[in-house]
DNA sequence: TATGAATGAGATTTCATTCAT
DNA sequence: CATGAATGAAATCTCATTCAT
């Protein structure tokens, strides 16, 4: 792993046990064993290296969030798909999940990433319209309902990363009918 | 309005607009009209001081959610009460509301205050118990519907606030109704 | 005990306890039982009360110097009247003989006050120039024969307070022993 | 001369010409040339850094009392070096010795360091144990003959220190006589 | 006379950032 | 590229002192 890849995995790593509040340039290099000067020869300050932290964990997401996607699929077949990845990704990289979750309403980040294209929402939002339209979800406002869906899978993840309950097969198939159905008709 | 009552009060108010990244203790005297001393003899330092703020705000939260609930009404009857006092709440003190969803997985706020006795909660989830018994909500960990109703509700709320949408009479009840069928039978 | 009496001995209690240097007036205050103006109407300012202190602590320890001082005794009793004072002055009142003792070069304290008039060490200097001319102790300097007998009489208490070694009949007669000899002839 | 001995330099210094009372982190910057980020690097507070100045000046003073001691000599001759030792010590470096001196009994100064291994004083103690073996010294606690022969070099090094007489050969003379006059049999 | 909440000047301390090596 | 000693602006925090009650 390159010195930059050590200085953004510390720093998600810091973020996520201490808080952003807390970490600062000095534990970050401690954590990442570089110098002061190798850091801000990758990052010019430490708003930029959040940033990038942040930037960083968008892409992974956004990859993990689409993959194995085929439009070809049936209705239900593509919307199972789509929640199961964030499932996933929320369980595979947690620190990524809540940092992201954390910060994207924070000033701290700039507004051009927060509003970084997010493929894996406009193809939500298309299927959920789709769904109306074959009479299969109940008509409204087409954000209202994929706050819905994406209130739960997020509340189910940080429910499960703070170890409120298990979440095995059993407990996932329970979680996506309750998606479905909560915009059914 | 006390002294104390006005820090806590600037400290919402200013973690509100610039995020606790940028909040000082300098800003926090400025706008609650105190010298550093007074500050300092309420709260011994800053993160006291909002851990307290965030003590006030589940306090108050608290309170909302349990307005005019009456055990005698109907299981849906109950759990609409419930659900519209948070939305309610989010919708009138939205400070308060987003403050507590965004710190209540923080390590900046004490363990203890985060893990801070909820009855809402408890009567929410003897309220799921009984609707499983009765076979109107569906089998499964209490605390996974529970989990599933609270993330439509905050989300939902949070959706409202950074403006995705309207929600007056019509996406309430819609809200309200995904909820339910999120976790029926 | 009267309020202004509480306070300065709360203050010499903690000079004792923690060194002026970490001494607060909110210690004072609590230690002593007065409120912040009490403590002001009494004292202007902190530097006034630590000089009051110290001015206390000279003039009874002024007193106990020459307690039972005979002018009409021989060289040798009135010598080791005076030694004797001394000791047991250190020994009934090691709080004040060490504040006196750390402070007296401190430019805390006021130069006045610091050369405040010491009666037992005018006569001790007379004492000194009647042995000399008598032929009984060594001719020097007066002021360096005090201040071998003052250092030895310091040292000897100091030792004792932290415990160095005991400090009954025999070690006394012992110390009062080495004073007379250091300057004898 | 590195910053570190600048800043413990500075600090010796200050406190020398005011008293620690009211040397202030500002002042000793000021005096060292170094920032504070600089003085903070090297000892994290205050309270350290003045620990600090007094470890090197016990240790400074460890090896000046050592200087030239010659196991070989006569018991009078090695008494002697250690005495002169610390008189010249204390005429060279005035403001350690003063520190020392002010600090020892302070509960500013941690207790280890106060009670710091002192080569010096062992090695007296053991001369004070062969002299009474001889039978030249006076049976006694050897501890207490030890303070004796302290109390009266501190003293007569301060009395020089203030002003209160020269010191030159007779004067050194005379109290290395009384120091061992005063514990002789 | 006694109180203690409020104050703010000034102290300590932190920490992102620079730059010579 | 990599380093880390040095920096100082800006943060946190302390504490003697005031004053209305």
């Amino acid at each position: 792993m390159s010195k930059r890849d050590d200085i953004l995995s510390a720093t998600l790593d810091l973020i996520d046990e201490e808080g952003l509040q807390s970490v600062t340039i000095a534990k970050i290099m401690k954590r990442a064993n570089v110098g002061s000067g190798t850091l801000f020869n990758y990052f010019s300050n430490k708003e930029e290296l959040v940033n990038e932290v942040y930037k960083a964990a968008r892409q992974h997401m956004g990859e993990a969030l689409l993959r194995n996607y085929n439009p070809g699929l049936s209705l239900y077949e593509r919307f199972k798909c789509l929640q199961l990845n964030r499932l996933h990704f929320g369980l595979s990289s947690p620190k990524e999940f809540l940092f992201i979750d954390s910060y994207s309403y924070s000033p701290y980040i700039s507004a051009d990433l927060r509003k970084m294209e997010d493929a894996s929402r406009e193809i939500m939002l298309s299927l959920i319209e789709e769904g109306q339209t074959q009479g299969i979800f109940k008509e409204m406002d087409t954000h209202l309902s994929h706050q819905i869906i994406h209130g739960i899978m997020v509340s189910i993840v940080k429910g499960f990363i703070i170890q409120k309950y298990p979440l095995d097969g059993l407990q996932v198939q329970q979680t996506l009918e309750a998606c479905w159905k909560a915009i059914r008709v």
